[in-house]
DNA sequence: GTTGACATTGAAGCGGCTACAGGGTTCCAA
DNA sequence: TTGGAACCCTGTAGCCGCTTCAATGTCAAC
């Protein structure tokens, strides 16, 4: 039986301790039992919904232990559930800039004579200035924290 | 004049050869001039619409050629929307299931009553099984290419 | 017996930063 | 004058989740 994952992604997933090693054959070869193929599948799911190992991680450790609370799964989902909702917020704006853009050249041209290098280049240009702007208006009150900018 | 841009990213794109490296002063430090901050802002333009810094090389590429063709422009913005389209397609499918998800536990539970870890298991079990038909209806055709799955 | 497809290990590479260690410099205030 | 905060430098390693590679071992088919 396969279970359609490559072989080294699932090598990765047990140095990450998400998967238990695997008993050997005579010569040294994984053996794959029916708890490790669950397992697995379950990583895949998880993933599958772009949850990162870590968070895979606690919940393979809260399925051990029936027990516990499952706030921390309700959490995980939630937090998880906001953060795709806000990539999708921003992919979208993405998609209207890019359409915008695309629009700027219609067919063949030189590169001089192109909108949306054009456009590109104004755009940038008009940004630059206003973090230019913004940093002088911040430059007042705050005088400490804040990361390293570059001067010029 | 600040470019509103962390100092090691800036030395990441040097090293990277998207900006050339700027003037030394006395002291060694940076000296960054016009052009450096042009095309710097630039740069994060690009960054900003997500393309990766290799297109972004090739755009720059291209302003320093204004009688090349554009081509390579306009198919590049094209394929960036296209990619952008195929994420939000795949992001609205995940806010989908995560939403259904969140709903299979209401409040306060134990792990193992909890409707969320239940249907986490049993679809990655129901999609396990599913890919097992799969492979097993693939391995007719097919003996050759496809990159090795594990075996159990 | 030789080929070829499998498996094993460990290490390095991807992208795009980010963080640190271990120094030097500059500037301003007490 | 001195000391400390806040900047700069170089170089290296870490992040995530794999993917790819190199070198070697094992096994079945022809
Ligand atoms: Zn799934
Ligand atoms: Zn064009
Ligand atoms: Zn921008
Ligand atoms: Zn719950």
């Amino acid at each position: 039986m396969a279970a359609g994952v490559d072989v080294e992604t699932i090598r990765y997933y047990e140095k990450a301790g998400l998967l238990p090693s695997p008993a050997r054959r005579a010569n040294g070869y994984r053996d794959y039992g029916g708890k490790h193929l669950e397992r697995l599948a379950f990583i895949r799911h998880c993933r599958a919904l772009d949850l990162p190992l870590a968070k895979i991680s606690r919940l393979l450790e809260l399925l051990s232990q029936p027990a516990a609370a499952c706030d921390d799964v309700d959490r995980l989902v939630e937090s998880q559930l906001e953060r795709v909702r806000i990539r999708i917020r921003s992919l979208r704006a993405l998609e209207k800039q890019l359409s915008a853009l695309r629009s700027r050249c219609a067919g063949p041209q030189t590169a001089a004579a192109c909108g949306i290098l054009h456009e590109l280049v104004t755009a940038a240009h008009r940004e630059s200035v206003a973090h230019a702007g913004e940093d002088r208006a911040a430059a007042a009150p705050v005088t400490r924290g804040g990361r390293r900018k570059v001067q010029a």
